[in-house]
Parts: structure tokens; C-alpha cells; sequence
DNA sequence: CATGAATGAGGATTCATTCAT
DNA sequence: GATGAATGAATCCTCATTCAT
């Protein structure tokens, strides 16, 4: 390879770096603040200083707050996505897996917990309806196919897949608010019997 | 009792009821445009144009905005609670009780989707602090205790109550959710199935 | 008439008057600060400042500044009229009064610079379009039919009625733009000889 | 002639034929973009995208907007100036050049709205000013000094000149926009009529 | 009590201009 | 020279709150 081409990527490499690095700054930036000052409440301006950029920069990545709260949902479903579906955990049996899972789900919530208020804000917010075009189903792509796959596997109950989905992400976000908001210290034990709850209502024996 | 005295109770009467149907009127109506425009996106002069009454008016029920929706909370709460604890059901089997609570419940919510939208939205903005002074857990007062009751009496597994209540609520939620935002419309038998999930994992055999 | 009656009536009038001067310091305030910065370089807030009332105070009264640009438009067409059809020149003679008509114009816009600029500035820009929906010729309703008018009483030349009523604008604008940029003072008596100019060429002898 | 200098030469023209060639591009988008959109409404950045060339390139050619206003006003002076005095009509009798002139120049605004659009937001702009230093009359170079001939030669009579000159200018443009407007469309026998008229009230028998 | 006009601080967004590459 | 990302002051507009009627 010649010098040129490595140079070329280099500054490739730089450039694209440096606007993913910026954008991610934005986004946890943004994160903070509606965790902190709640949906409302987090001014662009706000948002700017704490990602160390400008304001008019913001509008350089998102056309509008409308568009950074949409691409932060975006953002926070693919970290989320990540950090619950370890590749470590692949092999694994169906049982022990859906109880990783959720662990990991509630887990991640509980160190991130700006994405749990984020979410959450974000789901009940007239905001949803923007997703649901390409999205019909929450978390579809990844967490209903693995609770599917239960079910076509025989691993699960053959109940429609949106009870089976409501039941897990449910509990996962309650357990994790319960904990976030200092009601109770879920620890590694506790939940294990909570999903132990659900994973008894669900498994085929 | 004189004619004076009958006169000065109905005029009280009328302002009583008066009073209670215009904070209700305000409820109402705030109600509906926190669903329909989120928690932002409702000004105190689009409530009070919605409620019939002037902007001023507002500010004489309530002091502030937020005092209006902290009130509005309780309102919520109050409302929910009436639905959800039926007195004819006072004497089922708890196993009955149980399953007609949670029904109960998702009904109300999937009767009242502004309900739904108001408290996932106020259980995720900063105004829920301004709350959980007096009520350190949401449904504490009547559904906590309902639970409790569950424990103690032997019919549900000797779990802390927040795990318990985090998969009630929890799944609560979740089911009304997928409901009203049309992914999957719950009959009575599905939701029967999805309690029993629920209470298959919690219950003492 | 009871005092009941004369306090409403009273009341209304102190109203209507209140809203009318709001409006009319508006539209003065605005159309100095437009004659002096231009058509931007004239923010809301100077407008507000300068007329005595408060920022959001402007939007009570126009929907946004565009909306109060176009309302500015028609309070200025309103005062033109006024102030160049004269009822103690409705007896004169049509060639009398078709010069007295242009002085008037000309003299209002020399008295009244602020008016020129801004009803230059509109007509150049794209505000127009929203105008020409209810009035497709500028001064059609008045100055249109006074030319018209001299068509058919056979005073003027049976020319089309754009063609005469370009002569007659132009030459109007352009006079007192002459006069306020300091080109050229036009007393009476070059206003006359102006005027006899566009009058030899349309009249019949 | 030594090569060095014909590629030195060479490449001179190039660079000012590219100079020249930018800075046309750049005024002709800003012309567009002005009739279109106004005076204010039109960003530089959309001026850049729409020459073809990047933001800060502008700033290559102009030291800043206000600037790159004033030298268009150069420009459309000079294209104008050089549409309407054709040198094929130099040797026509007074009377005709004039009509010649005047119909040169509505038609050169009818085929070119985009200029007659920034001349007339220009002429009403504080702009203005700017240019006024250098020339106390608009086209005096030009058109005054060609109708100031007409009355030291005899074919006009002995008015202001700024009389004779507000009647043509006013109804160049006057006649301009009401096509340009839509109001009416003036063919070459209408342009004849319309001239003929200022004519007939300028000429010397 | 009720009204709604008035307020003005605050927030979203734009855009002329700069500057490192 | 050319680029266009970055800047942040400036602008339009909103909206919680007040207060005279």
C-alpha cells in the first residue's frame, strides 16, 4: 500500500471518528440533562455546552431537537441491544439465556439509568410515533425474535408473542425503575427470583 | 332551619360542586392534550381553552403548573384506585382477586389511554420527586398492600414486595401499552393468559 | 338611554379605542424602524420596544411578523386613501382633480417617507403574494377606478387601464423618492409641471 | 515571446475568466434567490450551494454580504446600461432612441424579473446609501446624461432634469412590474402606447 | 371569583463569518 | 485558492405568570 493511500485513510478514519465521537457526545450529553431536567426542561443550548460544542453545531448533526431525540432512540436501542445480547452468552441454553438477558437488560438499565429515563420519557412521548413507522414493535428486531425463537423451539409457552414481549420488557423496566428510584437494591440474587417469576409463568416444563 | 340557612347550604353546595367539576374539567382536558402533545407541548392557555375557563382561572386552582400536575397525579390515582379495587369483588378467593385486579387495571388504562400516557410520563420527569416524599412507592397505599396481604396470608411466595410489585405493575403497563399502541388488542382471554403467567410464577402452589 | 347602556357603550369605545391605538403605535413604530433599518434589520423586539409594549404583546395582535407586515400593508393602503381622495375635491373637474390626486399622492409620501419605503420594500418582496389572492392590481379599488373612470366619461384616452395606472404610479413613486432621497426638491409648482407631463399624454383635447 | 509568458498570460486569463466567471455565478444565484425568496430570506450559504461553489468561497470574492450587495448593484447597473443603449441605435433621430430606450428597458426587465426584483429592493434598502456617495443619481451616467441631451438639443423641453428623469424611470419600472406581475401583458404596441404618452408630454413640437 | 390582555424571560433556530485543513 | 465544519450572536416566537378590570 502506497503512503497516499494510508494517509488517506488515516484522515478517513479521523474524520469519521470525529463525527461519531461528536454525535455520541451530544447524545450522552443529552442523556444527562433529560435524566437530570426531564424531556423539557434540556435546552439545545444546554445540551451544546455540556457536549462541549456550540449550538449552531448541533443543527450542523440534527435538523432539529425533534431529530436528535429521534436519532437518540436510535442511538440508545443499538447500545442497548449490545450490551444485553453478549456473544459470550450464544451458546448457552435457551432457559439460562433468557434469564441473562433480562439480567443483562436490567443490569445495563440500572448502570445507565439516563437511558431507562430516556426511554421511558421517550415511549410515552407523541415522539413514539415517528419510530413506529419502520419500528412497529419496540425492541422487535432483537428481543422478540430471541422470545419467538422460545417459542417455535419449544422452550415456550405458545402464547402470542406481544403477551410474551410485554411480560419481559415490562418487568425488566419496572425492576430497574424500582431500584433507580431507591425502593429496593436489586441484587444479583433478587433478580434472578424475579425473573424466575415470569421465566415459571412462561416455560414449557 | 330557616329558608336563609337552606338557601346559603345550596349556594355552598353549588360551590362545592362547582369547584370540584371545574378542577375536574381542568384534569380532563389536561389530560387529553399531554396525550395527544406530550408533557411539553401543552400550555396552560391550551388547558384552560380546553376546560372552558379563562388562563387566569387556572390560577386559582392551582398555584403553579406544577402543582397542577402534582395534583393531577394524585387525581389519577384517586381515579385509578376506584376502578381497579371493585367492591363486589371484596370477597373473591385472592387467586380471584389477583387476576381481576390486574385486569382491572389494564382495562382502566386501555379505557383511559391518557391516563396511561399521564403516569408513564410523570414516573419519568423530574416532578415525580415532588411526590415521593409522601409516597415513597407509587401504589403503595392500595396495591403494595394488596400484595402484602397475599404474603402473609400464604398465597404468594415469600418474595419482597417490590419484586412482587414491580412484576405486577410492570407487566401492567406493559400489556396497556402494547394494547393502545395498536401492536396487539388484548381480549379478555388474552389477557387472562397473561396474568396467569404472572401468577403461576408468584403463587404458592 | 339608562347609565347602564351609556357605561357598556362607554367601556366598549375606551376598547376599541385601546386596540386600535395598540395597533396603529405598532404599525407607526414599524414602519419608522423599516424606513430606517430596512425590512430585516427590523426585529420584533425593536418594534416592541419602540411602540411601548412588550415582545410577546405584538403576538396578541398578528399571528407572526409576517402576518403583521401584510396587516401593515392594508393599514397603509387605508391611510393613502384617505389622505389622496379629498371630499372637498370631489366636485373639481376630472383634469383638476386627476392632478390634484397625484400632488396629493406625492405630497403624502414626501410627508410621509416611512410609508413610501415600506410600500416600495413590500411591493418588492415576496409578502406581495399574499395579497394579490383578494387586491390583483395595488391600487385597483381607488386609484384604478378614478383612471377608469376617465375612460368612460371620455376624459382620458381609451388606453388600457395598466397602461394608465403604471404612468400614474410610477411617476408618483418615482417624484418622491426623488424628492426624500434629496435628489431634487419638487415644489408645488415642479409637482404641477410633473403631473402635466403624464396628464398631455393620456387626456382627450 | 517567450513560452514562460504566453503560459504566464495564459494562465492569467484563465484565473480572471474563473474570477469573472465565479463572481457572475455567485450574483446570478443571488439574484435568483432574492426575487425568490427576498432580500432577507436569502442566506449566503444557499447563495453558495446555489453558484456551485462552498461557503467560505464567497468570502474569497466579497469581504462580506453587504458588499457582495453593493458590487451586484454594479453589476445589474452596468448589464442594464448595456441592454438598453445599443450601439446599433446610436444613430436614430432623438425622439426614436427615446422610445428605443425606454422599450429596451422594460423588456430588458421582462426578460430578466430577477433584476428589476433586486433593483427595486435595492433602490428601497438602506443599502442604498452606500452607493449614493458615488452616484447622487441612480443612472444619471446613462439615462440623465441621455435626457439631458434631449434638452440641450432641443427635442425635450426645458424641464429638471430629475422631472424628466423620475417619469421615464418610474415608468420603466412601474410598466416592468405590472407585467413582470402578471396585471397585464404589454406587447410591443402597448409599450409603444405607454411611451408615447410621457412622449407626448415631454417632446418640443 | 373570573377574565384575558400584557409581560418578558427563555428556548429553538438561523446565518454571517471564521479558520483549520 | 477552496472547502465546509464550527461558532455564537441575534432573531422569532412561546408560554408561565400576573393583574387591572
Amino acid at each position: 500500500m502506497s503512503l497516499v493511500f494510508l494517509f488517506l485513510c488515516d484522515r478517513m478514519n479521523v474524520r469519521l471518528n470525529s463525527l461519531a465521537e461528536k454525535k455520541a457526545a451530544i447524545f450522552e450529553s443529552t442523556l444527562q440533562l433529560i435524566k437530570e431536567y426531564g424531556f423539557h426542561g434540556t435546552p439545545i443550548s444546554q445540551i451544546a455546552q455540556e457536549a462541549g460544542v456550540a449550538t449552531g453545531t448541533i443543527y450542523h448533526y440534527f435538523t432539529s431537537k425533534e431529530e436528535l431525540i429521534i436519532e437518540l432512540f436510535g442511538y440508545c436501542r443499538t447500545q442497548i441491544t449490545q450490551a444485553i445480547f453478549k456473544s459470550e452468552e450464544l451458546s448457552l441454553p435457551y432457559a439460562e439465556r433468557f434469564v441473562s438477558i433480562w439480567i443483562n437488560f436490567v443490569t445495563y438499565y440500572i448502570r445507565h439509568p439516563e437511558m431507562l429515563s430516556f426511554m421511558e420519557q421517550f415511549s410515552s412521548s407523541p415522539y413514539v410515533k415517528a419510530v413506529f413507522c419502520e419500528n412497529r414493535i419496540f425492541f422487535q428486531d432483537e428481543v422478540s425474535n430471541f422470545l419467538s425463537k422460545g417459542v417455535t423451539s419449544g422452550h415456550i409457552k405458545s402464547l402470542d408473542i406481544n403477551i410474551i414481549s410485554a411480560v419481559f420488557l415490562g418487568t425488566v423496566a419496572a425492576t430497574a425503575k424500582k431500584h433507580i428510584n431507591g425502593h429496593f437494591t436489586f441484587k444479583e440474587e433478587d433478580m434472578k427470583k424475579t425473573v424466575a417469576i415470569i421465566w415459571d409463568g412462561i416455560k414449557i416444563y
